[in-house]
RNA sequence: GCCGAAGUGGCGGAAUGGCAGACGCGACGGUCUCAAAAACCGUUGGGGGCAACUCCAUGUGGGUUCGACUCCCACCUUCGGCACCA
């Protein structure tokens, strides 16, 4: 920090510049001194901060840190403060990344994950994002996954853990089955992004759906959440009310359809069933026999993006057998179609084509009849002049009992009216219906927590008791995936005895879905070293619900719900004080950065690289420079001059590893300093934003560090000499201004790191630098004021550049560490201006400025901006209608 | 198709009813230097004017208001989520 490199003309004072070489040293304090030890506070006001625990993946890149700055700036704030804070890592090391780098690079997965962990721990240490590494969870250690068993069996007691055969996803890549979560709308693998197929199979699944009211309700009560994630919860539940209605085949088969418009009943003219339904095979007629088969499997083997496309014309196929209506005993033909889908409902429903859209386009397709049970007010829609199906609200017609009702959903309203008519005849009831899903979570892999049960020979399945867990991992050669988990080649782990009769069983050799593990770990982490149970109790009540969450909106859904969905087990339980895990939540923006590919320009003809003309599909034999320029901004990319060469460089994309864009942290820290960076992260973009990582916003960030050392550096001796003293003397009038700009900073970094503006936060400490620069130049020496400022300013930097706000402290005669120093208050009383600005306005329009006394009340006000020259000269003598005073602001005079 | 968010200088963004463009980046001019970099000083939304100044301007069109980036209505565009959910 003493290396002097230029002088200043001005004042003739050394320039300094942040030198990221202070920084060890002060990561070696705040560890030392336990500075972020949970619990180094007792009985002060406490904080849990958590930010979602990463798959272990190695190096790290700064796309990575913006997740842990953030965490690790509020950590910073809360400790200053005086809270007693949590802030604890981990590590998510269970999935199917590290089996199939271990099958890729033929390691062991263990091996490799804990190789990964290392690194990547060293990269959050050498970045100093301060953790209380005395509370590091890995998921693939026994002494977590013990505790996953403890939790499935927990729920297997409960009822809440079943095995049951049913359709489910499976990923021909990765050998294993899907949570419907982990399958996207195209109906691909979260992972592999394989297009998954439907096979029956014998599953474990926990059963959420018990909790679904309760997870849908609740989202109300999260308050500090973002709008959007609670409607993606509130969407994946999907909630909806109707009924369940029972019609009878011919016969005398029961098929159970659900509605949410009980009251279009009367307008069901056909039936039909998902083609998985059970009783297809049962009802299908013997002429028909061949080409509902056809039709069944043609849809088993279509993708489920040909079947659940919007824009497909209706196919479907009818069985020959008929349904009784049971409001009106009409016979109508039973179908079946893909439109049905067999995982929603009961598979089966009531076609309605007049008031249903899908109904509709299937009715027109086949030529089945419609018929108009809701007259749209004022008109009168006849079946043979509709071209679209109404949906909406009108009076019901043509419907028994129900004729003259008006159509929707209150009191003394058709659907209403509709639910108690079938309820009293016994012909259905009012249900909600949602579309939430189990969770299913076995998986035939082998780098997961074993499932701890035991199977029987007779069929049965047992829990291996408490005193035998963990059922830990067993070693084995071959985990490649093979449609069955390979854990079932270990047998010598495999066979075991019956832990109630001696006789011979087996063990279960599926594993546990990972999120699992990462639905319950934010509880570990309050009792990590805890030996004899889970968590205690008292560690729970201590810390929980987390104050703030801090992670990706990618997890909107998954990790979310399923942690909501554990915790009110847990709280059922009586475990744990609160039904919701996460307090607050917070999704940050992802890192950007632009990719430079360097290409070849001979004789004003562009050859593109191999990689661009892979990615972008670019014409392989080399055309002339306009074409080319079009061609790459079809992509997003331009082309630019750079050194002796040229290169296409992308618009910015997320910094991953694949596309080659992230920049190590290692390498970056030891050269800018973890100050630099967090500051580049956090001043670019608000933190939701996603932001892009550009070497101009470095140097930038650069620039700011420089500019506070070389303000401070050289007065340091001079500002630790004054401490504590005080002085009397009579201020200037730049004291009392940098005074009041010293507590509206205050004010507004306090405000803006509390309400995640860490943008702003800083955008006031630059400019509070600014203003202290201005005023150091022109006072000429170390003022009582600018040793005030100073001090403040060590503090208020801390949460944003730890490392410079240390050093500073230390420079100024801080005594121990500038967390133990306390958080400014600023004084309302100094924002406090004798003299103010008013603006003067005429119809509204700014017309000129005075300045006058702050305390001057609207009278006095008014008669200034009356009697002003530029006031009057836009009146134009024009009669005044109406004078607005708005004290301390403006006055605007209406003529 | 449904639900949601957003649209402000060359760029990231600031201002949630009261001076639009804080702070930063970039650009331009200057100081220092043999030169460059760094650093420092200044200018920087657009049009008009020698100037004081003035007009226009926050996606588009309307509205409410003394006053609208901010509130209301309609539309356009972009992004995100869901999507044959009965």
């Amino acid at each position: 920090m003493t290396d002097t490199i230029a002088t200043d003309t001005t004042t003739k004072r050394a320039i300094e510049r942040f030198d990221p070489s202070i920084e060890p040293k002060w990561r070696a304090f705040w560890e030392q001194k336990g500075i972020f030890s949970a619990g180094r506070r007792p009985g002060a006001p406490n904080r849990y901060i958590l930010e979602m625990f990463p798959y272990p993946s190695g190096d790290l890149h700064v796309g990575h840190l913006k997740n842990y700055v953030i965490g690790d700036a509020l950590t910073r704030y809360y400790v200053i403060r005086g809270y007693d804070v949590l802030h604890p890592f981990g590590w998510d090391a269970f999935g199917l990344p590290a089996e199939n780098a271990a099958i890729k690079f033929k390691r062991h997965p263990r091996e490799w994950t804990y190789s990964n962990i290392a690194e990547s721990k060293k990269s959050l240490e050498i970045a100093g994002i301060m953790y209380d590494w005395s509370r590091e969870v890995t998921t693939c250690d026994p002494n977590y996954y013990k505790w996953n068993q403890w939790l499935f069996q927990l729920l297997y007691k409960k009822g809440l853990a079943y095995r049951a055969s049913s359709l489910v996803n499976w990923d021909p890549v990765d050998q294993t089955v899907l949570a419907n979560e982990q399958v996207d709308a195209e109906g691909r693998s979260w992972r592999s992004g394989a297009q998954v197929e439907k096979r029956e199979l014998e599953q474990w699944f926990f059963k959420i759906t018990a909790y679904a009211e309760r997870l849908l309700q609740d989202l109300d009560k999260l308050t500090d959440w973002p709008e959007r994630v609670k409607i993606m919860q509130r969407n994946w539940i999907g909630k909806s009310e109707g009924a369940e209605v029972t019609f009878e085949s011919e016969q005398g088969d029961q098929i159970v359809v659900f509605t949410t418009r009980p009251d279009t009943l009367w307008g069901a003219t056909f039936m039909v069933l998902a083609p998985e339904h059970p009783l297809v095979a049962k009802l299908t007629t013997p002429d028909k026999q061949a080409e509902v088969e056809a039709y069944v499997t043609k849809s088993k083997l279509e993708s489920e993006i040909e079947r659940t496309s919007t824009t497909k014309e209706k196919t479907g196929v009818f069985i020959g057998a008929y349904a009784i209506n049971p409001v009106n005993d009409e016979r109508i033909p039973i179908w079946i179609a893909d439109y049905v889908l067999m995982g929603y409902g009961t598979g089966a429903i009531m076609a309605v084509p007049a008031h249903d859209e899908r109904d509709f386009a299937f009715a027109r397709q086949f030529n089945l009849p419609i018929r108009v049970v809701v007259q749209p007010e004022g008109q009168n829609i006849s079946a043979e002049a509709m071209s679209e199906a109404w949906p909406d609200e009108g009076v019901m017609v043509n419907s028994g009992p129900l004729d003259g009702v008006p159509a929707g959903k209150g009191e003394g309203q058709s659907v209403k009216a509709a639910i108690a008519w079938l309820e009293e005849h016994g012909k259905g009831k009012g249900t909600i219906n949602y579309r939430l899903r189990d969770w299913l979570i076995s998986r035939q892999r082998y780098w997961g927590t074993p499932i701890p049960m035991i199977h029987r020979e007779d069929g049965s399945i047992v829990p291996v008791p408490d005193d035998q867990l963990p059922v830990v991992l067993p070693e084995i050669s071959d985990y490649l995936p093979k449609g069955r988990s390979p854990l079932a080649s270990a047998t010598d782990w495999v066979n075991v005895t019956d832990p109630e009769t001696g006789e011979p069983a087996r063990r279960d050799t599926d594993t546990m879905d990972t999120f699992v593990d990462s639905s319950w770990y934010y509880l570990r982490f309050t009792d990590a070293n805890n030996a004899q149970e889970i968590f205690s109790k008292e560690a729970a009540a201590t810390w929980m619900p987390v104050d703030q969450y801090i992670g990706g909106i990618e997890h909107a859904i998954l990790h979310l719900l399923y942690s909501r969905f554990i915790t009110k087990v847990l709280y059922d339980e009586g475990l744990v004080p609160d039904d919701e895990p996460f307090r607050a939540l917070f999704t940050q923006g992802m890192v950007q950065r632009r990719v430079r590919t360097p290409v070849m320009i001979e004789n004003d003809m562009v050859t593109f690289p191999e990689e661009l003309i892979r990615k972008l599909e670019l014409p392989r034999e080399p055309v002339d420079e306009t074409t080319a320029r079009a061609q790459l901004k079809l992509h997003g990319y331009v082309l630019e001059r750079a050194g002796e060469g040229w290169e296409a460089i992308s618009g910015p994309v997320t910094m991953s590893k694949s596309a080659g864009n992230g920049v190590p942290v290692g390498p970056f820290v030891r050269q800018y300093g973890s100050d630099v960076a967090r500051i580049v992260v956090l001043f670019a973009a608000p933190p939701e934003n996603s932001m892009e990582w550009t070497d101009e916003g470095v140097a930038g960030a650069q620039r700011f560090l420089n500019r506070i050392v070389a303000l401070f550096g050289p007065d340091q001796a001079e500002i630790a000499a004054r401490k504590g003293r005080m002085y009397k003397y009579t201020p200037t009038e730049a004291d009392k201004t940098l005074h009041r700009r010293l507590h509206e900073t205050i004010k507004k970094v306090t405000q803006d790191t509390e309400e995640f503006h860490f943008n702003t936060a800083i955008a006031a400490l630059m400019s509070l630098l600014n203003d202290a620069i201005s005023y150091r130049n022109q006072a000429g020496e170390v003022t009582p004021m600018f040793t005030e400022l100073a001090q403040a300013y060590a503090r208020l930097l801390s949460p944003f550049a730890p490392h410079l706000a240390e050093e500073l402290h230390a420079w100024f005669g801080g005594e121990g560490s500038v967390y133990d120093a306390g958080w400014p208050e600023w004084d309302e009383a100094a924002l406090m201006q004798s003299e103010i600005e008013v603006v003067l306005q005429v119809n509204g329009k700014v017309r000129g400025k005075i300045n006058v006394p702050a305390q001057a009340d609207e009278a006095q006000l008014r008669e200034w901006a009356l009697s002003n020259e530029r006031v009057q000269s836009f009146i134009e003598g024009k009669p005044v209608r109406k004078v607005i005073v708005v004290p301390g602001k403006l006055v605007n005079v209406v003529a």
